[in-house]
DNA sequence: CTACAGTATATGCCGTGGCATATAAAACGG
DNA sequence: CCGTTTTATATGCCACGGCATATACTGTAG
């Protein structure tokens, strides 16, 4: 029965370490990076990415798609907006939720750090995935869009 | 050139994308299971699961492990010394630092939770991964022990 | 139109981590 | 030994997220 299903319980407290830990490692990275270049953190980073690909997104939209609590979206949104990244629209078709956009300098800005990202993480990941990167990438794709089906550890407000 | 070293830049985002999906999602899953079962979160379970596998280890060496600063990792070990589960130790060899030890209980704790965590990983992650698992564990492996080696993402204090 | 259940977000309190600083002890130079 | 530097940890302040609650609005039943 061992390697049935590609690795047993043992295993995976193993790599669930090591995930962590990577994750962890990069985070902070590209954060430091980011904060120096831009001004900005990972965080704000990917919100400001994902209006920028889903316009018109409502404050619970991003908490759905980031899998954190709409209240502490619901302040993100204030700092960014503060800042003048990103603008609440009025919704007509319901005045409960507003639609955010980003402003012409939030727009320049996810562009430019964009580019940013992308290359301080091939400096981190790009020699060390080496040939099992497409299997790899093709399996957190998977992995993410069960989890999001399922909605595992979606959390509560 | 594309595909040469396994995933360009445009790649490199969108998988970083997913595994901070996935990661917030197990981990939050993961949370809510042994706080349910165990009364304790997966970063104490990590801390105590350390402390087992590295008795004697001080203050910053589960800070450098866990690529935390030093400032959180006392507290957390405040709380987990306040539950009875650990104590800090005098160390013989420098005063400055403590020599940090499960308590029984604390062993206990982290044998039971640890189950707990294998199973719900299982759950959560064994179908999924499939037959690329060996890659993907090789490979997370690898890249903790790059990104380790080259100190990226350490915490200032 | 009114009452009521449901929904979307904002706000308050709390716990936790980052970072700067304080404190204590070791290490070192003379 | 004494003074200085370095190391190891603890502590204080701040920012941020979780969660509970408040508020405003929508949808629906009558």
């Amino acid at each position: 029965m061992a390697y049935k299903t590609g690795g047993d319980s043992a295993d995976l407290l193993g790599f669930f370490h090591d995930l962590v830990r990577c994750e962890t490692r990069l985070y902070n990275a590209l954060n430091d990076r980011l904060r120096e270049r831009h001004g900005i953190v990972t965080s704000q980073f990917e919100f400001l990415r994902h209006l920028r690909d889903h316009p018109g997104s409502r404050v619970g939209d991003l908490a759905a798609g980031f899998a954190i609590g709409i209240g502490a979206t619901s302040k993100s949104v204030d700092r960014l907006e503060k800042q003048g990244w990103v603008v609440r629209q009025a919704n007509p078709a319901d005045r409960r939720s507003s639609l955010l956009a980003l402003t012409g300098e939030g727009a320049a800005l996810v562009d430019a750090a964009e580019a940013t990202a992308a290359r301080r993480l091939a400096e981190l990941m790009g020699d060390t995935l080496g040939e099992s990167a497409p299997a790899v990438l093709q399996t957190f794709a998977k992995l993410r869009s069960v989890l999001e089906r399922d909605e595992i550890g979606t959390p509560t407000g």
